[in-house]
DNA sequence: CTCGGTGCAAAAGTTTTGCAATATG
DNA sequence: CATATTGCAAAACTTTTGCACCGAG
């Protein structure tokens, strides 16, 4: 965790940005929620418990300067407000989301499975990818398990 | 174009809705528009032309009503602001983008590349696809072709 | 008459910005 | 000292809501 930071850092440098004190905070509470996918609000109020004089402005400066570095990826599920999540090292694109509409769980999955559809857009439309975003929206495995035993008592 | 608005006008009316003239008239702007993914201020301004005492709310709520009804799609490209998309009639699933990060063109593929994808998701997850979302960040066409042009005279 | 739908204005929520103060090298 | 960065508050922007009113059935 601390050779993420680490890492984060040089990068920061490279680009002539600091690592202050707020931004790294900031990292440690993306690191310690990797799965959450928090939204600024939620991510200002874990910073506060490691840096009570943070301002909400510098979260979300810091959220804009780390995703426009690509350190973390800026998604909008379509409730309003974006949500935040750090980039693991050997992810170079974004993962996938299943996303479930009866209970809001989002899960991950890394697999990178567009390569050949990449490949696919590079020839026939001429058009370079950088990056990619596919979301699934629908029913999780649990929301499905209770839905079907309701129906089950409905029947009975 | 006009088989579409009775199209719709019957799954409105099927579910207890009315296509009041101010639905009408923002549904045609979608419809006339159907490439450029407005944003709702936009969609607004639109409207004014063809129904000037339409109020901002009315084409919020207009929009939110036909999203639920798939009807028309909501999409977020990460802009403050959502867009909004027509459906098409023969398009069950919303279609792929590829978005340009340099002029910021959105190209629409309309081939459902994602099936066999649905399917893995359904075994391996437990997970009920009921839609799906895949957009490509990158270069297109043009914008490489102009960077290509200026690499050469940077060498010439 | 009833009730869904509308227009307007106010409110709510998210994100950005101006600016003076501060920290850092 | 020069400059990037921060905190605060105000502003900007998008979207939602409360409410009185209108209009079709």
């Amino acid at each position: 965790m601390d050779e993420n930071i680490g890492r984060i850092n040089r990068q920061l440098l490279n680009k002539g940005y600091k690592l202050t004190p707020q931004r790294e905070a900031t990292l440690r509470v993306l690191l310690e929620n990797e799965r959450d996918h928090l939204n600024a609000e939620e991510v200002f109020m874990l910073v506060k418990d490691k840096y009570p004089n943070i301002g909400l402005a510098t979260v979300y400066r810091s959220l804009e300067l780390l995703s426009e570095l690509h350190i973390v990826e800026k998604i909008n599920f379509g409730d309003g407000g974006a949500r935040f999540d750090l980039r693991s090292e050997d992810q170079p694109h974004m993962h996938h989301h299943l996303i479930c509409t009866r209970c809001g769980a989002v899960e991950e999955i890394k697999d990178d499975w567009l390569m050949p559809m990449e490949n696919r857009i590079e020839r026939e439309f001429g058009f370079t990818v950088l990056d990619h975003r596919l979301d699934f929206q629908g029913i999780c495995k649990e929301c499905g398990a209770k839905e079907r035993e309701k129906d089950c008592k409905a029947v009975s």
